[in-house]
DNA sequence: ATAAAGTTTCAATATTTTCTGAAAGTTTAA
DNA sequence: TTAAACTTTCAGAAAATATTGAAACTTTAT
């Protein structure tokens, strides 16, 4: 299989960026080729395409299919495995945050939540410990928020994000009606 | 200088998330110490606070400082340097999240930018287009929106947040309340 | 049962990244 | 202008990570 000048950009890009996002340089390349190919593709393409050997891409795509970014199809009559990246950008983008939080923000916040068990037993474990209590404020706040984001719909989503700092006005809009209430 | 058992394990563990952050282990763990830290510490503090030589506390601090998440400090009849951690827990998230929009999606925009100028010779071509659209796209609107939030103070930003699901609500009742001048 | 057509594993190797420490550079005070 | 007290740089060493490719494994058809 051979990739066009342009794609080719795109793939190599993706490489090099690919480290930056979670993964390593080859893995980056096939999901990149992956997302911008129509058709599911065998590993020995892929090789091919991209020259890495069988057995980088038979590992590259099982941390794919840890990502949960991949899906494997059959063809009757043929034995070979065919690859294909799943769903819509937007849900690769939701997939992508899902498991960057799962490992790199929840063991923060589980290592913090048992530091903060214990009583400072000085002042400077006391300012550190509130610096520990931010954090982990902080980090719980987004993670909740980021769930409960999730659970709109695309559509939900593009009008939230669309309405920019429209949504101060709202905020203040909602703060007025509400604060005889409290009052 | 020396470090309690506690502080320990939270400087350890944003070592090694640190290269899963964008940075190396001991810039991490600089980085953790300083935060933790109510004064100022010097290099030679740092480096023997984590065992590490002299001249890699000097490259970690220069990496700190091109993220902008380090200042430097002076004590007068001292010529050494003092470090600490720049601002508020929040003013860190912010700072983080800012640099690395610059390093890990503003030059994927930029190529997609490019990419997408030129136009599609063939139905593969078409389709990698398409996808590469979406991308851009999506990543286009998360920046822009992620941009808008930053102008927000803390407070609107919490109660942003905390808000929740309820952004939903409120995104409906603005519908409606527009929805007869486009009808 | 066997062979063909595939996939996965993993020890050895190659590459990349990080770290050290000595040398070079800088700043300040006298 | 010199030397003391620092900081930075960078070549080489060490450590970590990624890659290959041959052997082991799996599945299917006959």
């Amino acid at each position: 299989m051979e990739i066009s000048e342009k794609n080719q950009s795109f793939v190599y890009h993706f490489g090099e960026m690919g480290s930056k996002w979670g993964f390593n340089r080859t893995v980056g390349q096939i999901y990149a080729l992956l997302v911008i190919t129509d058709k599911p593709i065998t590993a020995n393409e892929l090789a091919s395409a991209l020259s890495i050997s069988r057995g980088n891409v038979s590992m590259g795509i099982k941390e794919l299919q840890s990502w949960q970014l991949v899906h494997v199809s059959h063809i009757p009559g043929d034995r070979k495995e065919y690859y294909h990246a799943i769903g819509s950008v937007m849900e690769m983008a939701n997939t992508v945050f899902e498991e960057r939080r799962k490992r790199e923000v929840d063991p923060t916040l589980s290592l913090l939540r048992n530091l903060l068990l214990e009583s400072p037993t000085s002042d400077s474990e006391k300012y550190a410990q509130q610096r520990m209590q931010d954090i982990h404020d902080l980090l719980e706040m987004i993670t909740n928020w980021a769930a409960e984001l999730q659970k709109l719909s695309p559509e939900q989503l593009s009008t939230l994000m669309k309405l920019g700092t429209g949504v101060t006005k709202m905020l203040s809009v909602k703060k007025n009606l509400f604060s005889k209430n409290k009052d």
